[in-house]
DNA sequence: CTCGTTACCGGCAACGATTGCATAAAACTA
DNA sequence: TAGTTTTATGCAATCGTTGCCGGTAACGAG
């Protein structure tokens, strides 16, 4: 039927033989425009099925409503729970969200960043990989005018809103679990040592270790990349010392899944040898084998708080306003896999 | 430093008093430029920074380098790894990802198709929503010129390139698998009539039943929405019934979630009492306790297919080629929750 | 009859980048 | 030297939309 080409307020005006000006006064309910004219173009404009142009607007405005979203991996629990509330939020604001992913590399990342930069986004949400010790490529975005929340993983280093979870209390209570379930010897896994999680979450484990006057073993506090085959020989190590932990308490899910691993081709039960303990966000892991005790984090509303952030930075013209950093609550998720040690 | 200001083409032709159309050519390299005014221009380019603005080209070209994607829900496993295959190639080829959800109802999904289109977005990737019996807005974007491509939930009803897997084999093979593990009493869970997948699903079902001489039971042929109440009285109902079956292929992971929850309840025991056996795409589905026998699709590899054949759409001129169907294998991965019937 | 007011509408410019065409100067040819 | 080609650059239109300025009627008041 039609052709490809899409209808503009040009075809209206030279329908009804009146200038595009009073086209875009009548759509925009001017009132300037005779009842009688407004009348006339809205009926055109429907039938001929006009939606007005946003990129025209955009390149008018400089204002694209395209927010931009950075993380890990896509395919990720986490990050797409978080993405599912920003797209909540974001559709209600009349934003639209564009995704990219870091893979961990600070290189992408920061590519990305510059590619959605070049976009023209109206701000960026982004939570840094574990590589990325630099935030020079974020600070050049604020610079350029254009607004940055983090959330998850953010960084020290950089003024701006912050969405996080209470790291530091999940690790704690999560720790002091295990350890009321009667578990002394835990070992803490975790990963790269520059991200604030990390540090939270260490200070978390290590305040439950002091308030049970339970002693500190360096060796006991690993860090991980995320390459699977490290992951596994660290973990083998520890398990295979002289003096050996009696339960793990990860810091990311990825950990504690190949703890579990590990664990069955040891020939190790759990939670009878070794109990086992972790953050985690996928719904699934209250069904695993042993189902698996977790720090839970509201990750829809992380997505949505961090983008009702974005959007008042966006839309406020008053720059410089405090930045504030929300804390959400995790809940601990009691499973077996933690279960009181026995005798 | 620098204000909100992004620099354009014409403030490096301000800086070198010359014509923006010098700049331009020089950035691009054309031969009519002298090697000293392009020196020049490339210098001061790469001083100020400068990034061309795509809004600018997008409204000549009318090309967004966007691709649209609607899926049901982003922090579904499924869609998030599809999702994580688009990226994969849109990001190859120098296209975003502009992602939007359905939340399986058709008006939400046609009002994201419209405000993609409005977007003009050069492309779209959709699978429809349960509800999705009609797709007048599909054809409509294709009349607009906006090519579709479909994938995992296709209709029937408009002719344009698709991405499935061999749901037939998958739920034939994975009947089959139940059957041959002792079970003949096999109910299968499945969701709205109206989809082919539904359609392809069940009839692997029933040629499995057929091939080994069983009798089909249609009360045990179960169509749910996915309304969790819902899906829950109707498994129910299902084992309470006098004649009850020993074994429930699911067309779809939260089903097979559900039944889970339900036998449980019920206190029967997997795959004692009742075998399970579904289509999922959770990794962590390995690791349930039952650990669940399911169909895997591959899911990475149906988002990065799609979208090699949306970017063809995009990018070849010529019109009306012939569409083609990619029909994708699928794995039977066999785990605890279909072991042999004892005795 | 003239002036001012109001209601209504059109034209122009601008947003940033590209490009066909025109044009100036320089270089070359006869 | 005059004419022609080449080289390098500028001008202006374009994409779709809106803000601003200006203009033309019709009308009422004086």
């Amino acid at each position: 039927m039609m052709g490809p080409h899409q209808v503009t307020i040009k075809d209206i005006a030279k329908r009804l033989k009146i200038s595009v000006s009073t086209v875009s006064r009548a759509l925009r309910g001017s009132p300037d425009i005779s009842v009688e004219t407004r009348r006339l173009v809205l009926t055109v404009a429907e039938e001929v099925n006009y939606t007005p142009n946003p990129v025209a607007l955009s390149l008018r405005d400089k204002k694209t409503k395209v927010i931009g979203v950075i993380v890990q991996e896509i395919a990720n629990n986490y990050c797409s729970s978080v993405i599912a509330g920003i797209e909540d939020v974001a559709f209600r604001h009349g934003y639209n969200v564009l995704i990219a992913q870091s893979h961990e590399k600070l290189a992408v990342e920061m590519a990305n960043t510059r590619l959605m930069a070049s976009r023209r986004i109206d701000g960026l949400l982004i939570t840094i990989s574990n590589e990325s010790s630099s935030v020079n490529h974020l600070r050049e975005m604020m610079e350029r005018g254009i607004p940055v929340v983090m959330f998850d993983r953010v960084s020290e280093d950089i003024k701006t809103h912050k969405v996080v979870v209470d790291d530091y209390k999940g690790a704690f209570d999560a720790t002091c679990h295990l350890i009321e379930n009667g578990y002394r010897r835990i070992a803490h896994l975790t990963i790269s040592k520059d991200l604030t999680i990390t540090q939270n979450r260490l200070n978390g484990y290590l305040d439950a270790l002091k308030v049970h006057r339970i002693p500190v073993k360096k060796e006991w506090i690993v860090y991980c990349d995320f390459e699977e085959q490290h992951m596994r020989n660290e973990v083998r190590a520890l398990l295979t010392a002289k003096m050996r932990p009696n339960a793990l308490f990860s810091s990311v899910e990825r950990l504690s899944m190949t703890s579990i691993k590990v664990l069955k081709e040891m020939g190790l039960a759990v939670p009878g040898a070794v109990a086992l303990a972790g953050f985690s966000d996928n719904p699934m892991s209250h069904y695993l084998n042993p189902s698996l005790t977790s720090v839970c984090q509201p990750t829809f509303s992380i997505g949505q708080n961090a983008t009702e952030l974005l959007i008042e930075l966006i839309e406020s013209k008053k720059a410089e306003e405090k930045y504030t950093t929300i804390k959400l609550k995790t809940t601990l998720d009691i499973q077996q896999s933690s279960a009181r040690k026995p005798g």
